[in-house]
DNA sequence: CTCCTTATTGAAAACAATTTTCATTTAGTG
DNA sequence: CACTAAATGAAAATTGTTTTCAATAAGGAG
C-alpha cells in the first residue's frame, strides 16, 4: 500500500507518526487526481475529525521533500499536489474529472536538445502535461 | 511597434486609452521575460508616477482575455506576464535571467497522439516548457 | 509499562497577494 | 466645450498561506 511505504519513509526521516499526519499521507497517497490544500483538508478530517488545515500544509510541505508528492500546475490553480510517479514521467490530465495519467517521455530529450541548440541555451529541465477528456467522462458525457 | 498594437486592438473593443493603461502596455509589450504584477507596478510606475497597482491587474487581465499576453508558469510562481507568440509555440526560458524565447512545436502532436490513445483519451491541449541557461548568462557565470 | 523529552498539533494572529468598493477623475463622443 | 460613462487610485475586504505559541502526544529510555 502506498500510503504505508510514505509513512515509513516519513518514520526513517525520523518524523513521527501521528494521526493527523496519517490521515492526510493516506488521503493523498490513495488519489487519482491533484488534491488541494482544502481538498485534503476536508478529505482527511473524515479521517482524523480534529484535523488542521495546517498540518495539511505541514505534512504536505514535507511529503514535496521526500519527492513522494509534486505539485502540479492546472488552468485553475497552481497548489494541487499528486503522488509522484517513478523515474521520469509526464502527466495527462483529464479537465472533466480531473484524473491524472503518468506517461513516458524519453523520446523527447533529442527534440529538446535540437530546441536548445537553435536557441543557444543549456536545456536542463522541461516541463510537459497534456490535457483531455478521459474514456470514462466521454462515455458519460455522450 | 508591438505596444501601438495592443493599444489600438483595446481601443478596438471600446476600452479607453488612459495614461495609466498606456503606461502597463508600453511596459509588458516590450518586456523579454514575464513580468509579475509587482514587476509591472514598479517598471510602469516610471512613466506614470501616479499608477496604481489595481489598474496593473486590471489591465493584465484585458490583455489577457485579448490573448495578447499569457500567462507564465515558473518555480517561482505563476503570476506573471509575457507577450504572446504568433500561432501555437512553446516557451523555453532562462532560469537566470528569466529571458522568455518561443519556438515551434508542431513536430510533436503525433507524439501527443499516441500517448492519448494509449491511455484512452482524447487530448485537446497541451503544456510544454524548456528551461535552462542562454547563451548570454552562461558566458557571464564562466 | 511509565516517564520524560521534544516533535507535533490546532487556534489564532500575522502576512501576502488579489479583488472589491467607492468617490473622484478623465477619455472621448456629440 | 460639455457631458456621460469608463477608468482610476486609496482603502477596505477577501483569500490563501505562514508564523506564533501553549497544549498535546509520540516514542526512546529506563
Amino acid at each position: 500500500m502506498k500510503s504505508d511505504i510514505w509513512l515509513k519513509e516519513l518514520r526513517k526521516q525520523g518524523y513521527r507518526l501521528t494521526e493527523a499526519r496519517r490521515a492526510v499521507v493516506e488521503t493523498v497517497a490513495q488519489s487519482a487526481r491533484a488534491l488541494s490544500p482544502a481538498d485534503v483538508y476536508n478529505l482527511s478530517k473524515e479521517r482524523h475529525p480534529a484535523l488542521g488545515l495546517v498540518t495539511v500544509y505541514r505534512t504536505l510541505e514535507k511529503l514535496e521533500e521526500l519527492h513522494l508528492v509534486q505539485r502540479v500546475h492546472q488552468e485553475e490553480g497552481c497548489n494541487a499536489y499528486l503522488p509522484e510517479a517513478d523515474g521520469h514521467q509526464h502527466l495527462l490530465i483529464c479537465t472533466k474529472c480531473k484524473k491524472a495519467v503518468y506517461f513516458e517521455g524519453d523520446d523527447l530529450s533529442d527534440f529538446f536538445g535540437r530546441v536548445g541548440k537553435t536557441h543557444n541555451f543549456e536545456v536542463n529541465e522541461h516541463w510537459l502535461q497534456l490535457f483531455g477528456i478521459c474514456k470514462d467522462c466521454k462515455e458519460t458525457y455522450d
